[in-house]
Parts: C-alpha cells; sequence; structure tokens
DNA sequence: CCCCTAGTCAACACATTGGTTGAACAAGGA
DNA sequence: TCCTTGTTCAACCAATGTGTTGACTAGGGG
C-alpha cells in the first residue's frame, strides 16, 4: 500500500471524535444528521472529520435522496494491522532470538563463552 | 488505554520519516545521529520526530555518555493493533451476519419469507 | 410552487505541526 | 583544561488541522 494513504489513514485515526465515528459505524451505516447528533459540535464539523475519513479511504458515501449514508469500508483497517503487526513481530522475534541467545551463554559453560 | 495515548500513537504514525525511524529501529537500538544519517533535514529535526515517538509511548531513550540511544517499546504497537482489529472484526461479523441472513432468505423457500 | 430537511461550500480564527537556524549543554579525549 | 562530538533547547516560519458561522444546493412533501 502507498504511504500517503497509510499517512491518510492513521492521521484520520489520531482524532478520538474520528475514532468515535468508526466506532458508531461499525454498528452500520448511517447519516451524517444521526452520527452528528451525540457530539457537542456543528453539523459541519463532522461532515469535515467524515471527509477526513472519506480521503483515507476507511469511509464511502451513498446519495439517498438528501440524505448521505456512510458506510465504513474494512479493508483499510485491515491494512494498517498489517502495518503495525509487520513491526510488532519484527521487534519481538528480535528480541526473542537476543533472549535464545543470553539463554544460551548462561547455560553452556564459561569454557565456551571465551573461545 | 486512554484517548490520550491512542490518538498520540496514531499521530505519530501518521508521518512517514516517523514509521521510517520505527522500522529502523525494529532492527535494534540507534542513536540519534545514526538515525538521522539517511535523511535529507537536519538532526535537529529528526530530534523532534523522536520526540514525538516517545511521547506517544512508541519509544524510550537511555543515556550513554553523550549519546541518546533509542529503543523501540512494542507495547504500544500492540495497543494499537488491537484497538484496529477489534473495529475490523466488529465491521467483519456484523457483515457476516447479514450474509447469513441474505443466504438464510434465498434459500428457504418464498411462504416462510412473507409470513 | 413554496418550504422544510439534509448536507455541502466558503471564509474565517486559532492551535498545532514540521521544518529551519543558532546557541547551549553534557561528557569523553588530547 | 580546552576541544570535539552528540544532542537538546529556543525562536521563528509556512503549512495544515479543527472548529466556527453564514450562505448555498439537492430533493422530497404540503
Amino acid at each position: 500500500m502507498d504511504d500517503d494513504t497509510l499517512s491518510r489513514a492513521f492521521a484520520a485515526l489520531a482524532d478520538p471524535t474520528r475514532r468515535d465515528l468508526v466506532s458508531r459505524l461499525t454498528l452500520g451505516d448511517a447519516t451524517v444528521g444521526e452520527l452528528a447528533a451525540p457530539y457537542d459540535m456543528s453539523l459541519q464539523a463532522v461532515s469535515k472529520h467524515l471527509a477526513v475519513l472519506e480521503s483515507a479511504g476507511l469511509v464511502t458515501r451513498r446519495r439517498d435522496a438528501q440524505r448521505r449514508p456512510v458506510h465504513l469500508e474494512s479493508e483499510v483497517l485491515g491494512e494498517l494491522t498489517r502495518w503495525i503487526d509487520r513491526h510488532h513481530r519484527a521487534v519481538e522475534t528480535r528480541l526473542s532470538r537476543l533472549d535464545g541467545v543470553l539463554h544460551h551463554l548462561r547455560s553452556t559453560d564459561p569454557e565456551e563463552r571465551t573461545p
């Protein structure tokens, strides 16, 4: 996946309101008005947040008469998980290898350690 | 985990340079100078990026004489994965349930469908 | 047709971010 | 002790992000 999408997606999730919107959308599609209702914030502000999520590829919008139902796309979420998990595993496996080496050093007798 | 740490961590990873630093650090600890070398950017700028990663809890810094070796902490990476994965799974399972319902509607005979 | 609802667009204010440079500091080496 | 190395601190700048309000557009429903 390209760098830009990754950056946009992480940036999108860096905002608590937007993470909240994502949480809400896991329950199903919703209109802008429905999504905005719980917040002490103008509908325009929420609309902007949705635009950010959309440009990150995290949501898409249909048209239904005047309404614009918002839909959560899980694909990008998967790509984020993969990026993080790859790095998480990389450091974990390196550490466990290091652990193995240390354990080996401890368990072998001193003669072997300084050849 | 608290909202703030989550926000900081996502924001930290929203920058390509910082993601690059994280990648580099999966290979092992490194000093600020070593980390800065590959970039066409002042050492101070890289130092700032590291400060951002540190305040997000993604890295820690030791002191070794004048050097400040940077160490990648995998814990927060794990928390990020968990947040995303939870939502990813939430939407996936909802969709598969919906799929199940649709499949059921298709496979049962028309009388059952409109009781 | 007029109006009500749902939402976007535009312009603005303000804070934060990501970079710069120059100075300061911390600690070993000659 | 002074010099060099490695790093941070401080001030500044341009660009971006998050919110506001007011005006506009789209599409039913009386």
